[in-house]
DNA sequence: CGACGCTGTCAACGCCGTTGACATGCGTGC
DNA sequence: GCACGCATGTCAACGGCGTTGACAGCGTCG
């Protein structure tokens, strides 16, 4: 009962996570320092770590995968993967993709590349292991997961070439290829 | 004529590559430093920068992209999926595999991210849209690129869960999916 | 009132990549 | 033959990094 902790923390942590979010996002893991954080939010860089017990977990606090619902997979399995597709290209879900980016390009670390993986595992490739047809279901979760994170990898430098071909043609041919691996072989 | 330079400078810059490789490739960039390097070859921290010029010179020099052919694009366009992702998957093509997952994992370093794209396109990517047919060529190999990529990363992961399945069972179905872009819409 | 816990400050530690000044040995041009 | 240049190697130091420990203010609860 006592306790307003994480009720009314208002200021200084807050500040620093705000901070540390655009400066991560913008500079990547490496290049930004606790001490340019703290700066950037008027605070101590010892006040950093102590808040968030060190860089790296400050990282996955602010980076890290949100508690969302996970990628769309409950549409029928004739369409899933351009249902699939279209989900992770959704100009919505644009922090999301750079945040992802952000996070295999800080894969050196090794807490980061655990995140990563087991969020992968949890919210799409069990669940979608579930929904696949055929024994080898699970290898081609797997398959299907590779493409996906290289196409969210890719899609900063592929959107700028679409020119008039348009997204929804890249939807569309993408998704049909993800779909040959939720058919299985034929 | 007089310069043996190049030539013969056999002993202790050769010895700090070859340390150089190994700890890379197995730590990380970020993890190993220059004066682990350094005392792994017998040499002092400051000479490994006179040869190298930076921790991230040497490093894209001992693990950067090899002089190599790149992927086999010759093939009969009908197949050239399969062929594709056999060559990527291939045993012999281990080293290479774990050198670029090792680089994508340091690319939150910008010099690296930038010897990866380049390197990507004119060993890959531009030979392949002179391959494609079809008017959107060009978006089509950089998708291919994506799930090439994507697959060169998940792959260390994927290949302890094959079991039963086998690798020539993953090349066939991914090879059928990548031949999915090659062919376009249909 | 006194103990406690949370927030914040400050100086310092050890490690990092890199640099500058300096030695040394060797092949070449005068 | 010898001074020169140059590549190779050594050493101490710099500034920046993430993190820690000691300590101060301050509101809350007993």
């Amino acid at each position: 009962m006592s306790i307003t902790s994480t009720a009314a923390g208002p200021t200084t942590r807050e500040a620093i996570a705000a901070s540390a979010r655009t400066m991560f996002a913008e500079r990547g893991f490496t290049a930004t320092s606790v001490r340019a954080i703290a700066a950037a939010a008027g605070a101590d860089p010892a006040l950093v770590i102590r808040h968030f017990g060190s860089k790296e977990q400050l990282f996955l606090e602010v980076l890290g995968p949100t508690r969302a619902p996970g990628p769309e997979l409950e549409g029928p399995l004739a369409e899933l993967g351009r249902t699939l597709v279209a989900y992770v290209l959704d100009p919505a879900r644009d922090a999301e993709r750079r945040a992802y980016a952000t996070m295999v390009q800080a894969s050196d670390n090794e807490a980061v590349r655990a995140t990563l993986r087991t969020a992968a595992r949890t919210s799409f490739i069990d669940r979608l292991t579930a929904r696949l047809p055929g024994a080898d279901a699970a290898v081609r979760a797997e398959l299907i997961g590779a493409q996906i994170g290289g196409l969210m990898q890719a899609w900063p430098t592929i959107e700028p070439l679409l020119g008039a071909v348009g997204r929804a043609r890249a939807v569309d041919l993408y998704g049909a290829s993800v779909q040959a691996l939720v058919d299985g072989s034929h």
